[in-house]
DNA sequence: CTCATCTCCGTACGCCGTACCGAGTAAGAA
DNA sequence: TTCTTACTCGGTACGGCGTACGGAGATGAG
């Protein structure tokens, strides 16, 4: 991009998409095989990414530093760029790796029960690796994991009857929700987790809040779904049963049934 | 908290949630007042959230530093704390200074239109400050403007009918959908208005995946959806499309009607 | 034995948020 | 008027970050 035009040039493929090409590389081919010619490798590129998903896992996204990173495999913060072009691209191939936890189609089971179980193996996904929720991408990285996982609810959708845009759509419909729900659910339990008795303090200063600035006459419908127990409910409810009404809605749009 | 009770202590509410009560002061009380007794200050808290949303509007949320900030306003970096706690807290202020750009509740129209409003006066605030998708927040500050926004979105589900817990689930479903359509769509175009030509890039190492890399023995629905064009359609349309059938979804689900 | 190639990593640069504290200003008290 | 007090401003500095660069040392190919 930046490179003046250079005809007869060496190899058209080494232009600037060649970092893009690195990263799939990574994320695609299975292993580098054994370089030759060198001193043998301290570690794996599995290690990397395994030590990442571990501090993260552990304390948060923030932490995740690429010298903490090389302290806990006991090696130099630049050996890490020996495996992983940077930091961006090692949380790229944490994502990658964490879905492959999420267990395979059910089988045997109605394409709405098959729904319900994906959902349910992401939602423990999230638990065991809350950070899932702070990185904030608009798409998740191209890994064969994460298509994995696409291709699982995609299909189940498919076996309901739908086609084209409507997979896709539907499919977001769901995950969008899960993904809502999750951050509203998962952070807070996990905040907490991590940063001691944080929700009292939390609790103390909403309670401050409420006393002090809260106007019932400026916020009447809030005050009045407060006064109902409206915030009171447990979320984990609400999304179950905000799933099976979105599932009941799909399955009531569908043109055959 | 980690201080030991003092019994007959000064005063009680300088503990822990001092912090808290600072942040709060400044999203909830009109104007410090004037300052007496020293230099006449050179910004206001204004001024400085102004700048903030400035430069983030301009370039994006990781370019926004306490440094940067300073400059644009012409003083030294250690200055902004005079008005601002941290830069956490400026952020909570700049989100909250945002949705004072929400228009109001429209009036005279059906709840399903004034949902469809307050939406649109979102998605809108979306496109102008696309920072605010970028900021993973479980929850948004207690703001009294985005508390506005809230009060309208409550006020048009509970004319609907909408009661306690219902409102509350209703509220979340739309405005999830909205932001992962909103972070799918406008993410994309505001990247591609920062970094100029990326999109170019970005679908030559996607091309470059899928004749390389992508499985259709693998992902044999995403293939088919792929060929049924599923992809192709413009997002804007299909989340129109989407909000309509969640309202679809909505009315048929409601005692009265 | 030589040398090309590889891993490891110390050093350094330019960022960041912000703690600390001194300098200077201006209003109230004496 | 002068002193005191409260306030803003901001330079310096600390500890952290991602990572560019290049040298040291190991290793297999020729």
């Amino acid at each position: 991009m930046t490179d003046p035009a250079h005809p007869d040039g060496p190899s058209a493929d080494e232009l600037g998409t060649e970092q893009g090409r690195r990263i799939l590389r990574l994320l695609w081919e299975p292993a580098p095989a054994a370089p030759s010619r060198g001193p043998k490798p301290k570690l794996t590129l599995e290690d990397v990414v395994d030590a990442g998903v571990a501090i993260a896992d552990a304390d948060a996204l923030a932490q995740l530093s690429m010298r903490r990173v090389a302290a806990r495999l006991g090696v130099g913060a630049m050996s890490l760029y020996t495996y992983v072009p940077g930091r961006d691209e090692l949380l790229e191939l944490m994502v990658n790796r964490v879905h492959a936890e999420l267990g395979p189609s059910a089988g045997g089971l109605s394409w709405r029960a098959e729904v319900e179980h994906q959902v349910g193996e992401r939602w423990r996904m999230y638990e065991r690796h809350p950070w899932l929720l702070d990185l904030n991408t608009a798409r998740l990285p191209v890994g064969p994991h994460v298509l994995d996982a696409d291709e699982a609810l995609y299909a189940a959708l498919q076996r309901a009857g739908l086609r084209g845009t409507d997979v896709v759509s539907s499919s977001n419909l769901i995950l969008w929700q899960l993904l809502g729900a999750a951050r509203s659910q998962i952070t807070d339990s996990d905040q907490a987790r991590r940063t001691g008795t944080s929700a009292e303090a939390y609790w103390e200063s909403r309670a401050s809040f409420w006393s002090t600035y809260f106007d019932e006459g400026r916020y009447p419908t809030m005050a009045a779904v407060w006064e109902a127990g409206g915030f009171d409910d447990d979320q984990a409810y609400a999304f179950d049963r905000l799933l099976a009404r979105l599932l009941d809605a799909l399955e009531a749009s569908l043109p055959d049934a």
